[in-house]
DNA sequence: CTGAAAGCGCTTACAG
DNA sequence: CTGAAAGCGCTTACAG
């Protein structure tokens, strides 16, 4: 058996709640001759408090949900940029004394069962669809959306500058003489993070004369990726730009566009958008948009501890983005005579 | 406040424990009646068991923990392959009704910490170093280590043929008349993962005739790798054929060849380890070691649910591996006459 | 500065 | 088939 509080009492002579007061560092009101003695003893016995009692006793679990999607009976997949929140969040929370718990939900009531069941003080949501969290009812816990553009009051959200990141990726393409513009991304409804990348695309691109800006509907793994580059001239044969809305999609499309023929960036330039090291690996390496995902985490954390603490739930915070330029973009190739 | 037990019961019109009884499938000594009015109501006022006060009562917390080593105030980084396993295990666990706390240990005392903290009924242990491992003293629940080598029997292992998978990739590099054979990985001791690899892989090539290993001792990281590769040719002159132990600094050492004027494949070879999906996205592609993720991971889940339910401890498994050939070996090149 | 008591929401023998 | 009681290891007012 583990060692208890009221072992420590026994051992100290003093009463139980005086041990569970030094423990929890609530020293105020106890005697230093009292601290020292108890501490030792605790220290001696590795003493660890028992969190199931703790909570129970306290209503406070000091556990955070971190919930993914996942389709039942499906292994949780997390992608690069998730497994990077993932381990940023459980930093910033270890350090605060917070422990994570890691859960995949197969329906959104799941959400509201995890916090119950644990008795979660907060839950990150991570990969949710909008919709899911539009539909999210009160939960009585701090709810934040990782990448979320979901006007739900009850969580509160953290993302980037989605719009200029597309507005960026546009903007390079057009100062190396592109006109012929490609998105390419998942198919997107009236709002979502690939929603705005677009607008933000087709705003700049809307600002310069005789640009134009296509728009392909593809699924971001490479491989769907190498499909449409090798197809990519002939069904867009005016295209000389292609901006892919995730960085694995990117490296498809120049590996497909090499296969049919074609050089990156001689004659087709590529933006990707993520910034993994995966950009770094590929030859020409990829130019991207980079969000500083340290800084989303680190705000995201403070953001779901506060609220817990009682600060007022804050507004959604959309975090700067950048361009990371390496190598996939080069001046638009010149036009062969038309006719 | 959510609904408790107490709740139901006297909505049902039963006490506490049959109400309990019923929640937890402990049917065979309850009416078929009550069962079903119970059941309605806990349906009805979407009751969710308190997994705290469930945990203190039962002394089972029904929670795996899975420790990951991390540097203090350092973030989680977890490696492709840890991130499958930790996804996989998760599904597992779900599934069998348990619960994931993912948790960065600092230093090796924390192990028992989170174990005693929690009420842990067992642990994953991933990218602990053999020696923390050996280190771990009893700590009353079963622990599980990915990929570890350590003796310790209260620690049982599942993990890849790492031997296998070093005597294979020198084979294959053989078969194809390489003679100069370098192994390329982390700096290792006399034991671990590396170092069975190692020992594959020049138990392959002591079995031919004029075939010589040299080793050297590099980082996994792609920039160790292109440093690695780029000096390759001056600093091993007679290697043609590579096997790198981790597949990120395969891709490495072939941007490095590449930059220093060497073909892959056709001056000098290269094998990966692990089938990342990056092999799939460099030109050419990498042929690599594949182990089963997938099985490893649900070995790994049958093992520590076995001995939570009390099975004895399964000596350590290994699982096979197996050669992924896609592009980077060919023939080794003619040697150029000697002067 | 210190403690006795109640209670968090469950489960576990035990008794009927 | 059903229940009353004790207890898991803590914390929270409250009283002194």
């Amino acid at each position: 058996m583990a060692v208890t509080l009221k072992d420590i009492a026994e051992e100290a002579g003093v009463s139980v709640m005086t041990v569970s007061n030094v423990v929890n560092g609530k020293t105020a009101r106890v005697s230093q001759a009292t601290i020292e003695r108890v501490r030792d003893i605790v220290v001696a016995r590795g003493y660890v408090a028992n969190a199931s009692a703790r909570s129970l006793a306290a209503s406070r679990s000091h556990t955070i949900g971190v919930l993914v999607p996942v389709a039942e009976g499906d292994m949780l997949t997390m992608s690069p940029h998730h497994v990077a929140v993932i381990g940023g969040i459980e930093r910033q929370l270890r350090q605060a004394g917070y422990h994570v718990l890691l859960r995949g939900i197969t329906e959104p009531a799941e959400v509201g069962e995890a916090v119950q069941e644990w008795g979660l003080d907060g839950a990150v949501l991570l990969g949710f669809l909008d919709a899911e969290i539009d539909a999210l009812p009160a939960h009585g816990v701090p709810l934040l959306a990782v990448d979320s553009y979901s006007l739900n009051p009850r969580a509160t959200g953290v993302r980037s500058d989605d719009f200029g990141g597309g507005l960026i990726a546009a903007q390079h393409l057009l100062e190396h003489g592109h006109r012929g513009l490609l998105f390419a991304g998942p198919a997107f409804g009236a709002s979502g993070v690939v929603r705005r990348r677009h607008d933000g695309f087709v705003a700049a691109v809307a600002e310069v004369p005789d640009a134009t800006a296509e728009t392909v509907a593809v699924n971001t793994t490479y491989e769907d990726g190498l499909e449409l580059g090798r197809a990519l001239r002939s069904r867009f044969p005016d295209v000389t730009g292609v901006f892919a809305t995730a960085d694995v999609l990117a490296v498809g499309i120049m590996a497909g566009l090499r296969d049919g023929g074609a050089s990156v960036p001689e004659d087709v330039s590529v933006v990707g958008f993520d910034n993994l090291d995966l950009g770094l690996y590929v030859r020409p390496r990829l130019t991207t948009v980079a969000q500083d995902l340290g800084e989303k985490v680190a705000v995201a954390a403070r953001m779901l501890l506060g609220e817990i603490d009682g600060e007022d739930a804050p507004d959604e915070v959309e975090l700067p983005v950048r361009l990371e330029v390496r190598e996939s973009v080069a001046a638009a190739p010149t036009p062969p005579p038309r006719g």
